[in-house]
DNA sequence: TATCTGAGTTTACTTTTCCATACTCAGCCA
DNA sequence: TGGCTGAGTATGGAAAAGTAAACTCAGATA
């Protein structure tokens, strides 16, 4: 991975994430779904966030099969739709714990942080740790980054 | 953590994260930096980031701590600074990773992904996971948010 | 002394995104 | 029939991002 070298940066991974849930709100949005909201108006009194960027951010996370739509009818009332998660969207669980947790080290108030996360069967905190194949805990900078199979360098000009 | 709550969201540790590394090319900036970028030009090339965007991005991160200034000097050439990680900013590999390893999964090329991560130790391929205190590992359907010291309700309006 | 280079800054313009607010729509209920 | 409610859509102005090019600055080199 040398730094000089023209790589072709188009696929990258990290990059093409950022392009599903990159957007202002998004994450938020996901926040609060884990946290237990699923109606329109239960992430818009709780966000603040405007309703047509909400629908937009909404309408996205369907389309890419992290939420899915279901109904719900309250007594006295129509069908109304309500967003859930899906097996898809639980997968990007680690990334804003990752998040979560850098917040909660650098960014907390004085008397710590707003929510933890326990481990429903045992009630222990959890966190994410980077970790290998071999079960080794990892260091950040025992990482190395090396080109994979769909590695490529930028075409000639 | 009942969504019909009026949970006071000013504090949340995911929100506060992502006003350091949310915005666009913060993110993508800090994975150069992983793969041995350390010159405003190397980005520029590398990313195709507006300079003017470059600029400010790092001069945030370099104030935020995450990246920190040091000179290099070619020979031939005067000395010129050089941006390097610092441990603050290796403590978000494990949310970058998250977001790396969703896009692997979801967003890859069919012959796989562009870069891959290994253990320098013993070569071995490395991920995230959500593990609890006790050394379980956590299916993210398992984790429990729990108000923490910090939570707050809206004040009253 | 003049020129070159890397690392920016500045400026000017266009495009996109964000935000706030108003409006719509469908069904329930009085 | 008309009002109410949740879930949106529409719109217009403000802010941020993107693009392109010129300018600066210090030291190295010719």
């Amino acid at each position: 991975m040398d730094p000089r070298l023209d790589r072709d940066v188009s696929n990258c991974s990290i990059a093409r994430t950022l392009e599903v849930v990159g957007e202002k709100w998004t994450i938020l949005i996901l926040r609060e779904v884990w946290y237990g909201s699923s109606r329109f108006s239960d992430f818009e009194r709780v966000l603040g966030c405007p309703r047509n960027l909400l629908a937009t951010r909404l309408r996205m996370l369907v389309e890419e099969g992290i939420l899915a739509t279901e109904t719900y009818k309250e007594p006295g009332s129509r069908s109304r739709p309500k967003y859930v998660i899906t097996p898809k969207g639980m997968d990007l669980v680690p990334a804003v714990m990752g998040l979560l947790q850098w917040g909660d080290r650098y960014r907390a108030d004085p008397e710590g942080p707003a929510v933890l996360a326990r481990h429903r069967a045992c009630g222990a905190h959890v966190d994410v740790q980077v970790r290998c194949e071999r079960g080794h805990s990892v260091q950040a900078e025992d990482i190395e980054s090396v080109p994979g199979p769909a590695f490529r360098m930028k075409p000639a000009e």
